[in-house]
This record gives C-alpha cells, structure tokens and sequence, in this order.
DNA sequence: CTTGACGCTGGACCATGGTCCAGGGTGTAG
DNA sequence: CTACACCCTGGACCATGGTCCAGCGTCAAG
C-alpha cells in the first residue's frame, strides 16, 4: 500500500530527511513500523500528520504547542479537547489584535510622509525615535 | 541631566541588564558616553531607542530587522524611509491575513464542535489528521 | 574608610528549530 | 554481482535571543 520511505515522506511534503527525523526525537511523528533494516515506514496517516505540523508551524505554532494539539487527538475526551481549541483560538486572536495595532501605526506612518523633503517632515524618522529626531540632552 | 546607568535603563523598560549589553553587542544600542571607570551611561534618547526596539520585537521584528529599521533613522534619505516602511507594512499584512485564515478555521472548528459525544463526532479531532480518525491503510 | 549595591569583561550555557557529517548498512536494477 | 541511491545512528554545528557566572573594579551613603 502506500507506505512511504523517509526521503519520499519528506519530499512529499517538503521538508528535510532530518527534519522529519527531528520531529521524531521531538515526539511529533513516529513511522508507521521500521523494516527489519530498520528503515522507517510512514502510511498516510504520518503523510497527514506531517502536514499538520507544518501548517501549525507556519501560523506560529511551537513545536511544543503543536505536540499538545497533537495529544489532544489521542485525549479522547471532546470537552478537553474543545478547551484547548478555544485557548489557541484566544492566542491567535491576541497575535492578531498586536499585528493590527502595528499595522495601524506603519500604514499611518506612511500615508502620512511626505516621501521627499527635509528628514524633519518625517514622520517615519520621527516616530523611530532616532538621535537625529531626539534631544541630546 | 537624565543620564542613566545600565540597570536604571533596563529597570525603565523592564529588560535584564544583559538584555542590553546583548543589543549593544549587537549593534542596536549602544550607550551615549562612557564614565572614566567605563561605566555606561544612557541619555533619553537611548531610553527612547530601547522602548523602540522592545515595541518591535513584540510585533514579530527580528533583531536584525529592528537594526534595519534604526539604520533607516540615520539614512537621511526619506524616499528610502518610506519605502522600507511600506515593505514592512505588506509584511505585516500578511502575517495578519496568515493568522486571521488560522482563527477561522480555528473558530469553525470550536463552534461546529458540540463539546460532547463521540470523539469520532468532534470537527477538531478530525482535522487534526491524527490516527484516531485516518484509515490505517 | 567600610560596606553594599552597582557595573565591568569574557566566556559559558540555555532553548528552539533545525542542518550536516562520518562511517557505516540496505535495496534494487541491470 | 556491482552500482548507486537510499537509509541508519550518534553527535557536532548553526543562528537567534538571550541568561548567568566568575572575578574583579567602582560609587555613594553612613
């Protein structure tokens, strides 16, 4: 069936072989079963699981984190598992709310330099908080 | 005048003193005078550059980009300024919209999740890939 | 002058998330 | 059987962003 090699798994998704071994030593992500060799062998639930890994990673999730969303699905109880989902979803609503304030800032910022003129009028250079838009004293 | 020793300044902006000779080793802060015994000494200006930096790491900038964004206070060129400053702005943007795809389908998740039951019936078990709710083949 | 807080330097150490390497063994096609 | 790609383990190494320590000098109040 499908059952997949390390370098296959690792292409498949797009990642280094020592990256899934990592994930491995990290308890993220163990093979299906080894070959006798002891070749890991990975079926498409370690394909799916990996891809998680990934999207959590990429949405700022530590390896840690992503470990704990993991344990939830074993944790078969819903109620703890539907907590935790709230307490990340309050955690990514928090990110969210400070990226927003510093997007606000920055698009103020730049709507409002003039883009041309004496480093004074910037309002960019002024907000930096720069010695040259400081007293010295 | 206001001139502040090393552990004032980091008690000011909440920061450990190591913290800030770890941004003058890096290049980010470096103190406004030096007393004969080499004490550092801090004027406002650093005080400001120091809330600076802080603000901005907690806003998902790196140490390196933070430099980046000081340099810019001292490239007198404002067109430039201003550029960079859009360039982050996208930058922001776009982790934002990054999250905000992770907080909806988080809160699909937590609000189609009737929090008891069958695991089998729980929306977050089953996108979290994990074996519980895979084929095995 | 003594004492205690404060500061100095250089270097070790930590966690995170990898990445690479040596020195092997294995799997498979020709 | 030979080749070559693939995989194994263990451990070193990297960048980032600190944090801590030893061993020593300094500053200021009493």
């Amino acid at each position: 069936m499908t059952s997949l090699g390390i370098g296959a798994l690792a292409k498949r998704v797009g990642v280094r072989i020592d990256t899934v071994r990592y994930y491995e030593r990290s308890g993220l992500l163990a093979p299906e079963s080894r070959l006798e060799s002891g070749y890991r062998r990975y079926s498409e639930a370690e394909l799916t699981r990996l891809r998680f890994i990934r999207r959590a990673q990429v949405l700022g999730f530590s390896l840690k984190e992503i470990g704990e969303l993991l344990a939830l699905s074993k944790a078969r109880n819903v109620v703890r598992v539907k907590r935790a989902a709230e307490v990340k979803l309050a955690d990514v609503e928090e990110r969210i709310a400070a990226l927003v304030r510093m997007r606000d800032a920055l698009s103020t910022l730049v709507s409002t330099c003039p883009g041309h003129g004496e480093p004074a009028d910037c309002p960019i250079l002024k907000s930096l908080g720069g010695e040259d838009c400081n007293e010295h004293s």
